[in-house]
DNA sequence: CTTGCATTTAACCGGTCGGTCAACTAGCAT
DNA sequence: ATGCTAGTTGACCGACCGGTTAAATGCAAG
């Protein structure tokens, strides 16, 4: 069982790194069983496609998020619109530690598989899409909490919680676009100013 | 010399809806030269490489683009602020008519282009990067105009301009992640709401 | 000691990848 | 008519693609 669990959690620690810096199409899955030390009826037995494989990475992304600097940011200890600029922040020191190491900036590897794959496969664009729906709910409720407590005026909660949203993944764009984390740094911080105004009733 | 043109530019004629809607690794030469009705040898004789190809589908992209809804959305004769709601509105409008032709939201050519191959490819980073850096001069005129007429307060116009950008190619992606460019229309307008103020000095 | 299952091995599948090559054709200028 | 060049043809290259297969293991429960 362990040693079986540890063949499984080496293909997706090989594939990680991999998906992330590069794409869906341009890894391969003799590349990531050669660098786990496995061999490609042994990557099926666990995997019954890649598609399966890239699910699981996409997972342990998630997971890693989730747990990491997202629980951080998202700490109800904080003022509430202090966790959007945590999480602006941490995002930036991700990426430019990521850049640091790798010479690259990665971005966000969920808008990376989206704007690839998302038009091929239904299956991975629902969990992708998954996955932003979960990062949505953080921000609407802790825009939700500002507006109870008075630190910002009534707003449409749900709505700007989705373009603040789109407003970090397309920050990290132009980041990637420029290679440099730096851009995350200059413009992140403005995604407090976005606003949609609650609707009428 | 007429045909030989022929012949190329049916060959980007034949690439640009297949990079557009799918991704550049998962689209060959092959599958081209099939469509366009030429063969390899001679595609090899217009285009060095595939990169070279995809130069050639961003620029015809980018010229179309600039030729057609940027050029009516920045009109100057209209006032400054009601060409970023234009540009939005083509935008939108053009999403949804190539999801109800094509069945899918196909998103932003250069953002896809972007996420897929920065990391891999500094010279279609670099094209990329020249794109989005003409997109933003269009904006950041626009605000400087702005700012100059009075109808909106004095901001860091440059800064600002990228943080538009950065959001509405945000908001194509969440869109392409949903499948619906009725995204668009809901959070697209909330662009004009973005602001990074002018530092002092 | 044996049965049975999870795991591993390595060869193998048809197909496609980006790119090359040498021979050939057509049109134009001398 | 001849030579040059732009363009075209179709076969060919080695490498890699995602995925399959059958036989060999290791291991644990009966």
């Amino acid at each position: 069982m362990n040693i079986a669990t540890d063949t499984r959690s080496r293909i997706i620690a090989a594939a990680k790194p991999r998906f992330h810096s590069r794409s869906y199409a341009n890894v391969g899955i003799q590349e990531i069983c050669e660098s786990a030390g496995v061999q490609k009826g042994s990557f099926y037995h666990f995997f019954p496609s890649k598609r399966d494989l890239v699910m699981a990475v996409i997972d342990e992304f998630a997971d890693e998020w989730a747990n990491g600097f997202v629980a951080e940011a998202f700490d109800p200890a904080l003022p509430p619109m202090e966790r959007i600029d945590y999480l602006i922040d941490a995002a930036y020191f991700w990426q430019k530690s990521i850049k640091q190491v790798h010479g690259r900036m990665l971005g966000c590897i969920f808008g990376n598989l989206t704007l690839e794959v998302s038009t091929q496969d239904d299956i991975l664009r629902a969990k992708l899409l998954a996955i932003f729906s979960r990062a949505k709910s953080r921000f609407k409720e802790t825009l939700e909490q500002a507006a109870a407590a008075g630190s910002i005026a009534p707003l449409d909660a749900d709505l700007t919680a989705e373009a603040m949203l789109a407003y970090l993944e397309g920050v990290i764009l132009l980041a990637k676009s420029q290679n440099d984390p730096e851009v995350l740094y200059r413009l992140g911080p403005a995604i407090k100013t976005l606003r949609i105004e609650a609707t009428a009733g």
